[in-house]
DNA sequence: ATGGCTGTGTGACTCAGGTCACTGACTCGA
DNA sequence: TCGAGTCAGTGACCTGAGTCACACAGCCAT
């Protein structure tokens, strides 16, 4: 199990401490693919990652969906915390993407921990950086081709990736077909190689410069 | 000149205190157009407005522009904080679109403040409800059409709107002959009434049927 | 092996939105 | 009252993206 603290060096020094919380809070584990909360449900607190990953995305109406971000260890989450601090329902759904420990905090817990400046700047800080990344998406969505979007998404996770035609659609909030359709232009190109449930990158220079257009 | 106190409650309470800082952290006026901050920029302070109206725009690299939000009186402005608390460059343009007047501060008083309960809980809920429509507006973007956007942004302002189709066109990120297009047809439904810089709205049902496809 | 499931590949078609290249109307100041 | 500048209207055309309706290939369990 990993250790809180080296991952939140703040919580070192926060009262409640972790330890006068003992086990209230967790840590809990949840298996891949868990929904951790959905758009309009209720808020149970604020889910601070240990281990794992959870992706928080948005659906349309119907079948598309479109990844807002990812929570890594060392983070927590929030988009729930719009739910706390104003009490309005949740506008996302978040999902673990591997098996996933976490903390659940429960809002009161959360308030005292705020009065703590390392943890309190530790959560600013994290808020400063999803508007950013919100901010870029919401630009990459307006203003960008999907083909140059699709080769940022392919980028920074190594050379081979399992993923699916469909996952990479739900990532970008488009359908499988055309994800389908711009991999096999990739490949034509010779930037990448196709298998079942899998994409080798051969050439991340060619997608880099696709995918350059776009935004930091 | 508006009191800054009765729009933020919570500055009665910080140190140091509005009164101890003078003037040497505004207010300062600025007339409509003014341009507060803009992307990559060097940050200078957190604008605190109390009269007036700042919008916080995305620009495309060529002519488009897309509103994310604006900030109102009672507001302060939150895209400057990425940089201030990780100092990344910033993300967005910010930009007068009435006479406005505004506190500049610096960020060290901003720290300081934020050990006020009540300030910190103002910042805080200001970041939650900035995020959360950040996620309505990327929703919007990703998958709604522009006839149901543009309806939406008419709606809410009153009967008579004195606007230019070009500004319609750089708050939803798309070029003025659209929303001419989009207009005209509203305008054959008789939704709407048109005239130069001038738009009448006369059957706010329907616009609001047409935008309520859109989420909250 | 057989059948079912999941993941891909594709072509035909539609449509919203963007681009280009204009025209013309209104408004205001010199 | 004569332009210059701003704003609106419009048609021809193009293209990216989504939809539909498939065919088919691997893979797994029985």
């Amino acid at each position: 199990m990993t250790d809180p603290v080296s991952l939140y060096p703040a919580l070192a020094q926060v009262t409640p401490s972790l330890a006068d919380l003992g086990t209230s809070i967790g840590p809990m584990a949840a298996p891949a693919g868990t929904v951790l909360f959905d758009t309009n449900s209720p808020c149970r607190g604020f889910p601070l990652v240990l281990e794992g990953e959870v992706k928080v995305s948005r659906h349309s109406g119907d079948g598309r969906s479109l990844e807002l971000y990812r929570v890594v260890p060392g983070e927590l989450c929030l988009v729930s915390s719009a739910c706390l601090f104003r009490s309005t329902p949740l506008s996302a759904q978040g999902i673990t993407t591997k098996a996933t420990s976490l903390l659940l905090i429960p809002p009161p817990v959360f308030a005292q921990w705020l009065h703590t400046p390392a943890f309190r700047d530790n959560v600013l800080g994290l808020f400063a950086e999803r508007m950013a990344d919100l901010t870029v998406l919401v630009d990459a969505v307006a203003f960008h081709k999907l083909d140059a979007r699709l080769a940022a998404a392919l980028l920074g996770r190594g050379q081979d990736l399992a993923l699916t035609h469909q996952s990479l659609a739900d990532e970008l909030g488009t359908v499988r077909e055309i994800i389908t359709r711009l991999l096999r232009r990739f490949e034509r190109e010779g930037w990448v190689e196709l298998g079942r449930s899998n994409i080798q990158i051969r050439d991340s220079a060619a997608l880099r410069a696709l995918a350059s257009i776009l935004p930091a």
